[in-house]
DNA sequence: ATATATCTTTGTAATGATTATAACTTTGTA
DNA sequence: TACAAAGTTATAATCATTACAAAGATATAT
């Protein structure tokens, strides 16, 4: 589908930079930083501001069109794939892994009197295979 | 049990402070930041310095004798309580409740080729009973 | 088509949490 | 007691994020 439309969808004018933003995340699925999104761009449009980063992405989080990871203590990280899944987070060397082969089970959100449950995060943490080869 | 004796066990040192800082969070499990826990010891310890929670905290953390919340996207948040429960972050008065009535296999560490998984984190947010009745 | 209001982007400055550093204090040990 | 190691403290530095105000783009009504 057109990032366009996609966007429309979740009620989301496709300016020219969050056209740019979105595509990113769709197309790179790294989980990726501010920065990282903004150094990317940037040499394909020399005028863009990291303000605007910013703001894109709080926007894309209120309308639900992207996920913020609270898996990285230091910066915030972002997922557009916002269907059921999990991530891992390696210790060594900090990249953000997807888990999607897990039960659907754990991603139900539990009734609970007094609790208006809206979203599930769940986040595991330890050494990923490329590290535990080395040191 | 002695927090003193607690603390070995985590072979960490306890000092004063570090006791102190391990009382507080025994006793009040309201999940708080770094700031709450100094404010709140500052006026019994006049000498002592933020950058002791600081250390204290990373120490627990790294020892294992306490949990670092992501729950909260500002400020790290602290939890002393170690057992296998979820965390609930209500969206609009951002209060971070407890839950312990679920289900065991949500903690479980999935058996996956290439992850040595260390720790579950599993967080909910949305909004809580007494912020429902208001507005 | 033009004027006007609204929305979006931009750059700079401010804020605020966390860490680095170095001096000082306490503790443990010979 | 003297010395070394560990722990604490205060200050400064770092760095992610937000606030703000001006500039630019877009949509609407006349």
């Amino acid at each position: 589908m057109q990032i366009h439309h996609y966007l429309k969808q979740f009620d989301i004018k496709p300016s020219v930079q969050r056209t740019a933003v979105m595509d990113y995340l769709m197309s790179y699925k790294t989980h990726p930083t501010i920065d990282e999104i903004y150094s990317y761009l940037s040499p394909f449009m020399p005028t863009l501001s990291k303000t605007t980063i910013y703001n894109t992405l709080n926007l894309f989080v209120e309308k639900g069109a992207v996920l913020q990871l609270a898996i990285d203590e230091k910066n915030a990280r972002y997922d557009a794939d916002i269907s059921n899944h999990a991530h891992f987070k390696c210790k060594n060397c900090g990249k953000v892994y997807d888990l999607f082969d897990l039960k659907q089970e754990l991603f139900a959100k539990p009734m609970l009197e007094g609790f208006d449950i809206h979203t599930v995060e769940l986040s595991y943490s330890g050494i990923c295979g490329s590290c535990k080869g080395m040191n």
